[in-house]
DNA sequence: GTGAAAGCGCTAACAA
DNA sequence: TTGTTAGCGCTTTCAC
């Protein structure tokens, strides 16, 4: 039926110029009389040419305009975070004017399978952000160090020649913990991320603690140190879903001793709590305080306003997406630690008395 | 500091082979002396090449290995909705294996910006997916049929030359529909989804539902109809999200004569219901029954568990995934309705009585 | 303002 | 089994 698509070249030789002229009609770069564009361009109509190709566009420039957004884990995990999706809409909006574009890229991958994705070896991408911290030995920063693409790492611990961008959510969780301990709390337990690719669930013991592979979760425990704050119990979670903070605040809550106040270390772990508390009975915050992180909108868990730390997602998205920007045009983005705030809520107040 | 990056021709030149040679010994495709293939992987290795650049290697085949899934909006309100995500994953999961990648393209732009996303225009891709039903005057649409690029469609409406999946929701919400009915009820109200680039919230007139744009808005509706029901009221919503769920919640159980039952197209805006429900001190489904559609796990609705039809949506992510495969082998793969089934939970029952 | 020519890095006929 | 030879479709000097 239809023949192959037509070219650049088929286009200049109906319009009667070169292609070099036809390639300038489209790109707009370069000096062209208006009358020899318009030829071209009804040149291209005509023979159904819908613009130049970009894998031609690409090779001779060197660019593909790909943006790898490698994300941690199975996309169903990542993206029943709010906190992921959110920043990768700030993201994408910021390269879409750009004229870049965002390719999905699974970091690790069903076991058994190679450490790293194929495509992480070998997809085009100009630039490559890797969305939750790579640990030091991480394959996948290793492999795109081989390939030489330059690389954003959010929310990582610091690594020679890679730009770095987070919040400081240490100082973050240090200010949540000033405030529960003004209002009076001494008995302090945490819920924290995953601890590494094992994600376990239960209590933590100190041995445990000692060998978190994950910087955000050490990062944010640490900032509980910074508070003067010993927890009474840390209990780590496979992933940040509501499900397994409920998990949490079921077993924490009905412990011999329980805590007076719980920080989880993500406002859906947060919210699993509070949700633990409500079935057991307990009264938000009159019984038991309870704090996250990330400040996000939680409707249905009205009438409960959670007491976070907020974080700017959009920001964050943003400023990942200049950092992109700044690598693509060859110079080094200096670190960059986005600023958080407490935002008090309802559910956290003074410890029962007595 | 570092020269430009190694070529095929680099390693070739330094193992003391011809660039075809060379590219066997990476391609793996054709024969080649294990000795010779050592030779020239050596001398990768030393000059620091880290395989074929996927930039040539796609002018040359004509094939970017890209698969554009267009999402119809802000990637925050996409992601917000587990429907999405879920297929999404499911998609991924399909593609990952044939080493193709998935590079997200904004549906709609913002508004007084072209009507079509430039990537939609110009991004390198073998095949398009676009994720809700685009309608028929469709500008991507259109523009991807400019562009030739082989279509994927995902609950839209059939339309000439273009892959269609989707599930056979009408049925579903049918089924429900008689679920309600065999209980006795009478009057039933329903929340829709959008139902159109407008979205709107709050109930809708004839007029209106005769002018519903969403194709996927007005088959849900039409499944009512089908199971014999007309709706006391009909409230549409912006998006499937919690929030508008409870708005419509409060709006339909505070009206003059509230409906004994109501169903609402997703999962989302049935939760929404119940927490309205709940607000307003009415239990279910003693007082009101809920129904939603899509058969999502909400945890965080507990102790509720929603009535509700379930749609496979991994197995529809592997069935676009395929039809995927399908265009890209030239072929053009039947339309595919995927089966749903009714979920009975613990949010319908009898009505009231008297 | 326009054209000629070179070449981005690779793969696939085809020949040797 | 290896090498030679053409391009894939485009942009970009550099002449004119």
């Amino acid at each position: 039926m239809s023949n192959p698509r037509p070219t650049l070249a088929d286009v200049a030789s109906s319009a009667h110029v070169s292609v070099s002229t036809a390639s300038l009609a489209f790109s707009g770069a370069g000096p062209i009389a208006d009358e020899t564009r318009r030829r071209v361009l009804a040149a291209a109509e005509e023979l159904g040419y819908s613009g130049p190709n970009p894998l031609g566009r690409q090779l001779r420039s060197g660019r593909s305009g790909i943006v790898g957004v490698i994300i941690g884990d199975a996309l169903r995990r990542s993206f029943r975070d709010p906190v992921s999706v959110q920043t990768l809409d700030g993201l994408v909006s910021t390269l879409g004017p750009l004229g870049l574009g965002v390719l999905l890229v699974p970091g690790s991958t069903a076991p058994g399978a190679p450490a790293v994705d194929p495509l992480v070896e070998s997809a085009a991408m100009d630039v490559a952000v890797i969305m939750w911290g790579g640990t030091v030995g991480d394959p996948v920063l290793a492999a795109l160090r081989r390939r030489g693409t330059p690389t954003v790492l959010v929310e990582g611990a610091p690594v020679e020649g890679v730009a770095a961008i987070g919040i400081d959510d240490r100082s973050g969780i240090a200010r949540l913990g000033a405030h529960l301990l003004e209002l009076g709390h001494e008995r302090i337990a945490t819920v924290t991320l995953a601890f590494g690719h094992d994600r376990r669930e239960g209590l933590a013991d100190a041995d445990r603690v000692a060998g978190i592979e994950w910087e955000i979760t050490r990062r944010r425990l640490a900032g509980l140190g910074d508070a003067g704050i010993t927890p009474v119990a840390i209990w780590e979670t496979p992933a940040s879903l509501v499900e397994h903070g409920t998990a949490a605040g079921r077993a924490l809550l009905t412990s011999a001793e329980p805590p007076t106040a719980i920080i989880a270390q993500s406002d859906l772990l947060a919210a699993g709590v509070v949700l633990a508390a409500r079935e057991l009975g307990l009264r938000v915050p009159q019984d038991v305080s309870v704090a996250g992180f990330d400040g996000l909108d939680l409707p249905w868990l009205a009438p409960d306003v959670l007491t976070s730390v907020s974080q700017p997602l959009a920001e964050k998205g943003a400023a990942i997406g200049h950092a992109v920007e700044a690598l693509l045009a060859g110079s080094t983005p200096a670190p960059q630690l986005l600023p958080v705030a407490l935002r008090p809520g309802t559910t956290t107040g003074p410890p029962p008395t007595g």
